[in-house]
DNA sequence: TTGTGTTTTATTGCCTCC
DNA sequence: GGAGGCAATAAAACACAA
């Protein structure tokens, strides 16, 4: 279209038939647009409202083609104003509020419409369409920028619950960490005292290797952490050990000697196992780094939805 | 007054539909 | 193939701070 009919000539012409025509062919759309309670239908020439008339209805001092604003009356202005080199010429306040009030009833513009417009407000049918065009364009833009803005506050508020989630299961991981160590501890010590007469006998290479790969001091340390921490386990220990467990210590005797298999012996499967055996129904795989943990991927990562445990 | 950023009007080229 | 739509862009008009 606009390439179609493009060209100086047209524009020219344009020019001078929208633009020098100011008075009785522009009055008539704003007598509908301004009267009250009418709507922008088109009522013709009928009222008896002159532009002039619509100024002052409208509080407005600027004349229909702002144009004239600026070029007092005169024959030599209006002369030199017709004659002036193509120029861009914006619409008035009251064309582009007529225009507006037309684009909000439809914003597409059938071959009538854009006639009857056009004549209306002394414009060319070119420049109603050109003109709703850009309309067009620019409430695209304000769409866009909407759509992002809800996007965007549904972006934080998915991005918040992540990180309260993220926060909540390291927490939960190095609760379960803890509470690992502490039921190995106790696994190691009830294993301790129900072979200790073996061992003492046999001196198992095994407990040699796990002795020679603690110090005493780790050792204590990690006893002491697991003390320290029985009373809040207790009721969990007594449901993840019966009283005749062979794992755990009738008197409840706690030895800093660790006798257990090498778990770096085990395979994948015996090691599950293994955990398997010490907390059913729960399944803690021994946790190293990483283990238990939100996957380390981008929040826009949908992996992070498939929950890990 | 002037420089600069924004808005508006208009053009161009390409695409789709009938 | 012509009409019309859209994206990209140019350029005039406008707003505004310095």
């Amino acid at each position: 279209m606009a390439g179609s009919t493009g060209g100086s000539n047209s524009n020219l012409s344009v020019l001078l038939q929208s633009q020098r025509v100011p008075c009785a062919a522009a009055s008539q759309p704003l007598e509908s647009f301004f009267l009250p309670g009418s709507s922008p239908s088109f009522l013709g020439s009928r009222s008896m409202m002159s532009f002039e008339d619509v100024h002052q209805a409208n509080g407005s001092t600027r004349s229909f083609f702002r144009a004239f604003d600026h070029e007092d009356n005169g024959d030599d202005d209006l002369d030199e104003y017709f004659h002036q080199p193509e120029k861009k010429r914006r619409l008035t306040v009251d064309q582009v509020q007529f225009l507006e009030k037309s684009f909000e009833l439809e914003n597409k513009l059938e071959p009538e419409r854009k006639t009857q417009l056009a004549k209306d407000l002394g414009l060319q049918p070119r420049q109603i369409a050109i003109w709703f065009q850009n309309r067009r364009a620019r409430w695209k833009t304000k769409q866009l920028e909407k759509d992002y803005d809800v996007l965007q506050s549904s972006y934080n508020g998915l991005k918040a619950d992540y990180d309260s989630l993220h926060k909540e299961n390291e927490k939960l991981k190095a609760e379960v960490n803890l509470l690992t160590d502490k039921v190995l501890l106790k696994e190691k010590g009830s294993s301790e005292l129900s072979d200790k007469d073996a061992l003492s006998q046999e001196q198992p290479k095994k407990a040699i290797l796990a002795a020679d790969s603690a110090s005493e001091g780790e050792v204590s340390k990690i006893s002491a952490v697991a003390c320290s921490k029985q009373d809040e386990i207790s009721s969990a220990k007594s449901d993840i050990f019966d009283s005749d467990s062979p794992h755990y210590a009738a008197d409840g005797v706690h030895s800093s000697y660790v006798f257990e298999p090498d778990q770096s012996d085990l395979s994948q499967d015996e090691e599950d196992n293994f955990s398997k055996s010490l907390l059913p129904p729960y399944v803690f795989p021994k946790l190293e780094d990483g283990d238990y943990s939100v996957p380390h991927a981008s929040f826009e990562d949908h992996a992070f939805w498939s929950w890990p445990y």
